[in-house]
DNA sequence: TCTGGGGTCCTAGGACCC
DNA sequence: TCTGGGGTCCTAGGACCC
């Protein structure tokens, strides 16, 4: 680091393409197909591989309007397998944290690392060792970005993964460097300027990410509070966003789902309601928290002009913090009947959980003692879904038929996560190979 | 027919208190 | 009967992220 030397470098790593790279891991045959992952319900493209880029698929596009393109070019199409993902990822972080000893896990494929410049004396000799060890343990292709700042680091990573030819990393180390990047960066591809932060800007002739840097700070201020001038400060190498090696305590816990249909009846909503409550306190639990507050939405579908449209939801305070299933359904409930109207056709629910608490922390409620038969049961419970898998003790509210269950055609198996679904491995000696 | 899910932070405005 | 300013806390909504 030329002109940045004598202060710290910061490290972005982010996993190439990533859930479709964990789904080629156990289909090599898929390695020159294009490939994309959909979200829930196989509603959105979320994942594409670079062929599938190529092919002009963009993030976050509706899959039923770009059926036609994967047909004729053979993509090859995955519903979302999140355990998959989350496992491979925990084998990634784990291989970084092993190198290095400050590492923030930013996102499920992303994590930052922060080292005083006098450490890795190259840097770019460093982000290659880098990357070939995540290759090489993992089979997982990532790209590396270092800059004086994380937003630096990420802008950094974006030249990276263009770069694929110099190795997959790029390294942003004196002013003239980081002047010409930013020269070249459109306002909205910087972290932290999403659309209606670069609309604005535009409007003002603020077009580039250099450009953004040179106004002054007042005016970044009124534009876009703090937080935005935060990021301007990180874009002219003053860090001002640090590393978080800790990952702070969860402030909320939700779990929603669009339907797999439209649901009408106030009974498939409870149905859909309970599932949702009861996954949420499985959540909690297993991060050893209780909430305080019980938040239900419901919603039709917005897409739909020609519908009636109708959301609505409520929050209910608990008397005291809990993550027992039957009482969060129960407080869910209570709101969904509050909000449900009749004649509208609903295309989401959603429970929130906020107000969340340490599971040891005991506010007592006055008239209640705490109920150790209840801590037991979920216990119980979650271990017994744990082994078995998810839904094999559910609570009868969250109903059998579930018709309106989210759909997921086409998912991969959990190569990792279930000994059932361990893929296969056939060796053959071909008959010329002799045995001594 | 078909358009995801789970988070965080910031600000403005209202309620309340002294 | 009339009248002030300042502080805190909470919530809803908007913006952002992956």
């Amino acid at each position: 680091m030329k002109q940045f030397y004598g202060k710290k470098i910061f490290g972005l790593i982010d996993c190439n393409n990533f859930y479709v790279s964990c789904e080629r891991l156990f289909r090599p045959d898929l390695a020159d197909r294009p490939v994309v992952v959909l979200s829930n319900n196989d509603g959105c493209i979320i994942a594409r591989s670079n062929e599938a880029k190529a092919l002009g698929i963009g993030m976050g596009a509706p899959y039923f309007r770009h059926e036609t393109l994967i047909r004729r070019h053979n993509i090859a199409v995955f519903s979302s397998n999140y355990p998959l993902y989350g496992d491979i990822s925990q084998r990634v972080m784990d291989i970084l944290m092993r190198l290095e000893p400050e590492v923030e896990v930013y996102s499920i494929d992303e994590a930052f690392i922060a080292f005083p410049t006098t450490k890795h004396l190259a840097p770019e000799k460093y982000a290659a060792f880098l990357r070939n060890t995540v290759q090489r343990n993992t089979g997982i292709p990532v790209s590396i970005g270092f800059g004086p700042t994380k937003t630096l680091a990420k802008i950094a990573n974006r030249f990276a993964k263009k770069n694929s030819d110099a190795g997959s990393t790029f390294v942003i180390d004196d002013r003239h460097c980081l002047e010409t990047l930013l020269a070249g960066l459109d306002v909205d591809a910087v972290w932290g300027m999403g659309r209606r932060h670069a609309g604005r800007l535009k409007k003002q002739g603020v077009r580039t990410a250099l450009e953004l840097s040179r106004r002054p700070d007042t005016w970044i201020r009124k534009q876009l509070t703090v937080a935005g001038l935060r990021t301007v400060m990180e874009l002219r190498g003053i860090p001002c966003i640090p590393l978080e090696a800790k990952t702070p305590a969860k402030k909320s816990v939700a779990t929603s789902r669009s339907f797999g249909r439209p649901v009408l009846t106030l009974s498939d909503l409870q149905e859909a309601v309970a599932t949702y409550a009861t996954q949420a306190a499985c959540k909690l639990r297993s991060n050893g928290l209780k909430t305080t507050a019980v938040h239900v939405f419901i919603r039709t579908n917005s897409f739909k002009n020609e519908e009636a449209q109708y959301c609505n939801s409520r929050t209910l305070t608990l008397p005291a913090p809990s993550s027992h299933n039957a009482t969060l359904i129960k407080a869910a409930l209570a709101s969904l009947r509050a909000i449900y109207r009749p004649g509208y056709r609903y295309q989401k629910a959603g429970v929130l959980l906020t107000g969340l608490v340490p599971e040891n922390y005991e506010q007592l409620h006055i008239f209640k003692a705490p109920d150790k038969k209840n801590i037991l049961l979920m216990k119980a419970v979650d271990e017994i879904n744990q082994r078995w898998g998810r839904n094999t003790i559910q609570p009868g509210s969250a109903g059998f038929n579930r018709e309106w269950h989210y759909r997921q055609q086409r998912k991969s198996p959990a190569y990792t996560t279930r000994w059932s679904e361990l893929p296969i491995v056939k060796a053959s000696f071909p008959e010329t190979l002799s045995v001594a």
